[in-house]
DNA sequence: GTCTATAGCCCGATAGAC
DNA sequence: GTCTATCGGGCTATAGAC
């Protein structure tokens, strides 16, 4: 690996996990096993460095949704885009960590890479919707719900999910089953009720 | 106000909102509009200063819930707890704030406060469990439905909800009703099934 | 591209007057 | 209790050899 990318990777880690004031230059360059001044030849100034290594966390938050939802049925869809979710947070961890930590902040925030998530949480909520809509006119899902208000509130319980991943442990309880409790009480919720 | 507390006020903002390594003395002593060495008499060190910080902004963690729920059904009493987790969390944005950034950091930061964060929510969750509990075998709620797994559900929700407001405007649509949402179908979900 | 050496600033912390 | 003045050190950033 060169050194630019090894600086960058050893950024973006120490970024995330201590903020950008908590994160020398004489750290990074320590861990990358690098000079100090090799990162402004390459980066020019702290700031920037901080800017590139988070586009670099944020490139791997395109994701191919709809491509591997084809073929199932829309309660199975419901299902994958769960899992899809749970895959997409357990691979993507740091970055997320990053970002969350970046949106705790008032600061100069940029308005670009949170931007970017709210659009990533958007596509997942839009993909919901439609998935959601379809299943209604088909008949799969109850008639007398709204697709937008069940998105919201899937996307809502992901977010919490995702929340409960980086407290750890016990928090919530029963964490480690509370997708496949999460896509039980959906399917529950949505299937047509034919009572009455 | 005397000069510790306007301190105390003044670190905790900064420490919450850029972090313990983004937040120099100067900047305290400057905003509190008191001299830097006035800092060191009262907390001796940076470190102590936001161990007080972190403290000072726990301390209104300490919540009746209990008390608040008499004399309302059990139905009635999730309501109620969803009102009080929201107005919660509405009132306290800053030190959650605080303690969550400090959750997304990996540094030695001190177990004592995330662990008393996780108590605040299992304080939660266990009251909505004795609610759920008690509802089921009043008949209230459906018979078939296990509290634990629920009331986790219920705290997911709840900190998706948490989340959101964080990221602020229209992350996950129809924001402002989210809650109402999330009560009515819970409701929806638990009410006795009168069907098969 | 990568290094060593160093400039210059701001930080956390201390001394001491009042 | 509150201040001004100041220290030593680590920080960002630059200069210049290779």
């Amino acid at each position: 690996m060169d050194a630019r990318e090894k600086i960058l990777e050893t950024a973006t880690r120490l970024f995330s996990n201590q903020g950008y004031g908590s994160t020398s230059l004489s750290q990074v360059a320590k861990e990358a096993k690098v000079s100090k001044a090799l990162i402004f030849w390459h980066f020019e100034n702290k700031e920037r460095l901080f800017h590139s290594a988070l586009q670099r966390s944020l490139e791997p938050y395109f994701v191919n949704v709809v491509g591997q939802l084809e073929g199932f049925d829309e309660p199975a869809q419901i299902n994958k885009l769960i899992d899809l979710f749970y895959e997409f947070v357990r691979d993507h961890m740091q970055s997320i960590r990053f970002v969350l930590s970046l949106i705790l902040r008032e600061e100069k925030q940029p308005d670009d890479p949170v931007a970017r998530v709210v659009e990533i949480f958007r596509i997942f909520r839009n993909v919901l919707n439609d998935i959601l809509e379809s299943g209604r006119q088909k008949g799969l899902f109850r008639s007398d719900m709204s697709p937008a208000t069940e998105a919201s509130l899937i996307m809502c319980a992901l977010a919490g999910a995702l929340v409960q991943r980086f407290i750890g442990s016990d928090f919530f309880g029963e964490s480690e089953n509370i997708l496949s409790h999460l896509k039980k009480a959906l399917l529950e919720r949505l299937r047509p009720q034919n009572q009455s």
